[in-house]
DNA sequence: GGCCGCCTCCACCGGTCGGTGGAGGCGGCG
DNA sequence: CGCCGCCTCCACCGACCGGTGGAGGCGGCC
């Protein structure tokens, strides 16, 4: 028997995840948990073989609460979101996650992927797979100094070098040095692609009204 | 008996809203549809009294699915999405929907919400409504012409203005009318503000890697 | 026909930006 | 201690950007 665990949010993913596993006979769904936060207490409690993590949740730190529940207790933890953000991979696999499952996965695929995964194995979407295949090829992932994300910030807030120099209390030329910094690491060439690019890479968070 | 169908493209959504919304006496699922293609096309078949679609499908048309399923037959349709993002909210209720909730609302919110949408009533999820107030309390929802929209998209690629001049075949000058008009709109004074808030209203896309 | 929105284009200005090619200080690490 | 990464700063350049204040053409709508 296969003992699962359920993080997400949203209660209709985990109502829709219970029924559809409950239904196998090797699987049964022994605890489900909305929220981050609570993830690890919850595994060390119910003390799952494999844990199905949203990374999407309010606080967004499913990667987190991978790390977390890894930390509380040997299981295996199974990454399950909507979309496949590259850099949501990356970092959730860097965290420990054994597999990343998209929301859009068939009810066979998915079943299959939970026995995958308990079995000891690493399942990938298709659409994972090859982003990671691309980052072993590209060995830079495009890690910014806090000052260099600090200028980025700004930048993506439509403030001019001069205003940026202004805010953070350092002067022009500075702003300029870590800007280009910026653009050698995103491989860009203005503040406008670096923006999209970072926002692209999770480096930035998608902008909201 | 209120007769529901479902949109949307992850079984694990459906099958989740099939078992909660079945237990209840009262409704009745009779539907559902994985793409929004067909969406119309099966409500023409089982004439449910609600729709139930997600907005955000390959293809990402649920604004253009939901007008099409009124279109096609007589019933109401209540966009159940994951995240509240206000562009959303505005461009669907244009198309016609009569709710609009979050799935992270609790079952028996959502079991409700249903029950309010079929008896005739609108049906909002607060953050929703709050948006729908702000919208009218500023009655410019910035509409860009499509030659706009194109200098914009280029611009958000990180290109120069004499680059996006090449590339649209018009003159330097015209792509800066262009850019200044959008800079009105925006409310903003600068290319990379107008990506940022562009892509916050939903006017241009989230940049992928 | 008249009006209006959209697209196109022009010349000119000052400020900003990207880029070069440096420099020094400071803290951590082996 | 020496090395290295990060942060800070300087002067200078040419290109580009934002902004002004125009203009004409074209199509749709009343």
């Amino acid at each position: 028997m296969i003992r699962v665990m359920l993080v997400d949010d949203h209660p209709v993913v985990r109502e829709g995840l219970r029924s559809l596993l409950d239904a196998e006979p090797d699987i049964e769904v022994v605890g489900e948990c909305g929220d981050a936060a609570s993830a690890a207490a919850t595994a060390a409690a119910t003390r799952p073989d494999l844990v199905l993590m949203d990374l999407r949740m309010p606080g967004r730190d499913g990667v987190a609460a991978t790390a977390d529940v890894l930390a509380a207790c040997s299981t295996r933890v199974v990454v399950l979101t909507t979309y496949d953000h590259d850099g949501d991979v990356l970092r959730a696999v860097e965290a420990g996650a054994s597999g990343y499952l998209l929301k859009d996965t068939p009810r066979a695929g998915l079943v299959e992927g939970v026995r995958a995964a308990a079995r000891g194995e690493t399942v990938l979407a298709p659409a994972a797979a090859a982003t990671l295949a691309g980052a072993v090829r590209r060995p830079a992932p495009p890690t910014l100094t806090p000052r260099e994300h600090d200028v980025l910030r700004a930048v993506a807030r439509g403030l001019s070098n001069p205003e940026i120099a202004r805010e953070l209390r350092i002067g022009e030329a500075t702003v300029k040095s870590h800007l280009l910094r910026v653009f050698e690491k995103l491989q860009v060439s203005d503040r406008t692609a670096a923006v999209t690019a970072a926002i692209a890479r999770g480096i930035l968070p998608t902008p909201r009204l």
